[in-house]
RNA sequence: GGCCGGAUGGCGGAAUUGGUAUACGCGUUCGACUUAAAAUCGAAUGGAGCAAUCCGUACGGGUUCAAGUCCCGUUCCGGCUACCA
């Protein structure tokens, strides 16, 4: 008798798949399509990693269900390879990140395909070559052209040290990653895009998404929409009528005369606040301390403490702030009028007001909202109860958000260059359209400079552009990879297009995804696709307006010790090892289909890895303890067909396998028809697609998912339980006819000598739910 | 602090949504095969008890003929978020 060798197996089988191409796919009219794709990897020099297995195994599963239903399936794959690890590479070592990047994909390419996943591989895309980012540099100029990308200044990690800009990860403990030195937040220009166009529609729109609640719950967190009112409080000396009150002793005239902003005179401030009923209990007011007015309203008497305080604040880093929530602030010397009590209350600058939500500035009520309690105790400012009044009497309504911009523009070398140049006065102007893709040049040293430039800069020569016939100089930052990855579902309909981003008709035949599967990025990710979709849609580029259908969010898969994998705790699993210690591909995708739950995190046990293979090999076994004529066994097959075909559409993969070890089980019991196992090899083939193939060839059948059929699945004898004051007593078979019959049920029930034991002193009520086969009796 | 999930044998986890708690797998024990071991196959396996029975889904109440499942309260664990006015 022949073993169960995986190895050889699958390495014919993967054979067979590259040669014949058996995955590729294109359009096909009047066949209805399915589209899947996982969130594509970052192909780091570790390579795959069982969570990556998880997650496309997953996918996998759901591609071959639907190919044998006869579906036109289309399962891309992707790399998203710009990022940090290899520019940090490149910063110690000097080597390329072009050339360590095609490095690792080969690597990546080849482990996946010993995975025997049904990938198109003819529509593999990598988003830090040319040809993709030319793309991702014409979308942004769309969103430039409409005004979506735009400049700002804004405050940003600054480290001094080094002199360069910090993204939000780089920061440990309010210090630079690199050097260890302070940061601070320092007011840089940056580019954006404008997300908060969409803020509305990107909310309204999740509750029709087949996603996870628990991300849709994220998103609209996230969103933050409030409802509230914008309230002007004229400052100082001057009430809203004009009219003259008391002053702080500040002199009103130095402070008017250099206004470079309307809204920030420093004659009026405007507060954001979702309840202006309590307007009459405002006693004081609080700025942020990177409140654009801030200037005009300080008096000279509180200009040094203000300006420390300010300075200060900046310092802080996120830590600090988390770590010590103790209320801190200062007072400006300048008071404000409350439009409703006409009262004088004083301007203070904290910290617990943030800059970038509402105005910046708000109207403190102390007897109402904790916060503004907790200081005002601190302070000693006072504290009105008060009664409500009418919403609209004071201000205006307005709608805010907790969304910002997202900030696109990073000072680094390894990411899509932005496609802007600047004039001799310093003007933005966009790289005509048939000057992309705007290169990566190389450069000698990839550490950032003492301009606090990407090392874009370094590249003298590529700075120089001409447009138009005019000389310029060239953006060296670099977008965000988050952009790179905000279109590439729709690179996958027509990867190798060379005159658009995506061919029209081919998106409208394959896309939105239909299943999209991942365990990350469940805002960032998931919200900037919907952005962009929004924005394309609108220009007319896209024809629906939301990308994803379904979203399946899958968990991680941790140490056998229960943490988290890591390199330094030495506790990582090698998806590769697992298969070449001999339990194959087969083995290692069905187990971590039965692992758990898809979307719980499950802990890598190495003893159940073993339990799967064994599973496996009695599969391969059964092949040759056939025993065509003498068994029937069409009821646990029809039942297998059932809970398998119904688990799938609903994710529960892990009790689909459960359902096939125990139709294995009983077959290895009784025996195997030829039918028994050409069913049990179509219904294996998602999770152990070797395997399945393998048996189904020997078998000499196809792959079509096979029906059940629901005569087998009523059996003419039932098991009606017992239950005596809702404890199980007694267990009687009987007809399936008989059940219909309450009348006979109950003749049965209580001519059972049990029963009758317990009975004796008359029944109080008796329950009969025929759904469930179930007699309860009250006595 | 806020929001959202959880808590079931020695372990990972099932349970048609109120109806036989612990499917399937791991582990353990016993048996078969073997000179022996591994592999494989078979049987048993929530706890207590000789037994009839009793007790069991984090804890305390409640609703119901019937609760892992519904309601109220408590404890613990995980995720996200973090002074968003």
């Amino acid at each position: 008798m022949d073993r169960y060798e995986p190895l050889k197996i699958e390495e014919k089988w993967q054979k067979i798949w590259e040669e014949t191409e058996a995955f590729k796919v294109s359009e096909i009219k009047d066949k209805p399509k399915m589209m899947l794709a996982e969130m594509f990897p970052y192909p780091s020099g570790a390579g795959l990693h069982v969570g990556h297995v998880r997650n496309f195994t997953i996918v996998d599963v759901l591609t071959r269900f639907y190919m044998q239903q006869g579906l036109n399936v289309l399962r891309p794959f992707g790399y998203d390879t710009f990022g940090l690890p290899a520019e940090n590479y490149a910063i110690k070592t000097g080597t390329a990140p072009q050339k360590v990047t095609l490095e690792n994909i080969e690597n990546f390419r080849k482990q996946a395909k010993r995975l025997g996943y049904a990938i198109d591989w003819s529509r593999e895309i990598n988003t830090s070559s040319p040809e993709y980012y030319k793309w991702t540099q014409w979308c942004f100029l769309q969103l430039y052209k409409k005004g979506l990308a735009y400049q700002k200044e804004s405050y940003q990690w600054w480290c001094p040290e080094d002199k360069t800009v910090l993204a939000n990860e780089q920061v440990e403990n309010g210090k630079c990653w690199r050097c260890g030195h302070e940061v601070e937040k320092k007011k840089m220009k940056q580019w954006f895009f404008k997300i908060t166009e969409y803020a509305d529609e990107l909310l309204d729109e999740i509750d029709s998404l087949e996603w996870p609640e628990k991300i849709k719950t994220m998103q609209k967190n996230w969103i933050g929409r409030s409802a509230g009112a914008l309230i002007e409080f004229p400052v100082n000396s001057r009430a809203a009528s004009g009219r003259p009150v008391a002053t702080g002793g500040r002199r009103l005239s130095s402070c008017c005369r250099t206004p470079d902003s309307l809204e920030f005179t420093g004659n009026s401030i405007t507060v954001f606040t979702t309840r202006p009923d309590t307007i009459k209990g405002a006693t004081f007011i609080v700025l942020a301390p990177e409140y654009q007015g801030l200037d005009f309203i300080v008096t000279d008497d509180c200009k040094d403490a203000v300006a420390k305080y300010k300075a200060d604040a900046l310092k802080k880093s996120e830590v600090e702030r988390q770590e010590n929530k103790e209320k801190t602030g200062v007072f400006t010397g300048s008071y404000a009028i409350n439009p409703a009590t006409k009262e004088k209350i004083p301007i203070w600058v904290a910290d617990y007001v943030l800059a970038g939500y509402g105005t910046g500035a708000i109207m403190a009520v102390p007897a109402m909202d904790e916060r503004d309690r907790e200081f005002a105790e601190k302070f000693d400012l006072p504290i009105v109860e008060t009664e409500l009044v009418d919403r609209d009497l004071y201000g205006t309504p307005k709608v805010t958000y907790k969304m910002r911009d997202w900030l696109i523009s990073r000072q680094r070398y390894w990411g899509c260059p932005i496609p802007i140049a600047y004039d001799k006065e310093g003007n933005p102007h966009p790289i005509p359209e048939d000057q992309l893709p705007v290169m990566i040049p190389e450069v000698k040293d990839y550490q950032p400079d003492d301009s606090g430039r990407s090392a874009l800069a370094k590249a003298k020569d590529w700075l120089k552009v001409t447009i138009d016939g005019e000389e310029m100089t060239r953006e060296t930052d670099t977008l965000d990879g988050y952009a790179c990855s905000s279109w590439y579902l729709w690179r996958y309909a027509s990867p190798h297009d060379k005159e658009h981003a995506w061919n029209e008709a081919a998106i409208k035949y394959w896309e939105p995804v239909d299943y999209y599967v991942g365990g990350d990025h469940a805002v960032a990710h998931l919200l900037y696709v919907r952005f962009w979709c929004k924005f394309f849609a609108d220009q007319g580029y896209l024809p629906f307006r939301e990308p994803i259908k379904r979203l399946l969010y899958n968990g991680y898969i941790n140490a056998p010790d229960g943490k988290k994998m890591s390199k330094s705790k030495g506790n990582v699993i090698d998806p590769l090892d697992v298969i070449n210690d001999g339990y194959g591909a087969d083995t290692l995708r069905t187990y971590e289909m039965f692992i758990g739950p898809y979307d719980m995190d499950a802990a890598w046990d190495p003893r159940s890895v073993g339990g799967v293979y064994r599973f496996l090999n009695r599969c391969y076994n059964l092949l040759a303890m056939q025993n065509p004529d003498k068994v029937d066994n069409s009821i646990i097959r029809n039942k297998t067909i059932k809970k398998v075909t119904e688990d799938i559409h609903k994710y529960n993969f892990n009790t689909a396998v459960a359902a096939l070890m125990e139709y294995v089980n009983e077959l290895y019991k009784v025996g195997a028809s030829e039918e028994d196992l050409v069913v049990l090899a179509k219904l294996l083939k998602p999770f152990a697609p070797h395997l399945a193939s393998e048996m189904l060839e020997r078998l000499g059948a196809d792959d079509e998912w096979p029906k059940w059929d629901e005569k087998y699945l009523v059996s003419d004898i039932v098991t009606v339980v017992v239950q005596i004051n809702g404890k199980l007593r007694a267990k009687l078979e009987m007809s399936a006819d008989d059940l219909e019959d309450e009348k006979k049920v109950m003749e049965a029930v209580l001519s059972d000598k049990k029963v009758q034991k317990y009975v004796e002193n008359g029944i109080k009520k008796q329950i009969f739910v025929k759904k469930a086969k179930l007699v309860n009796l009250v006595v």
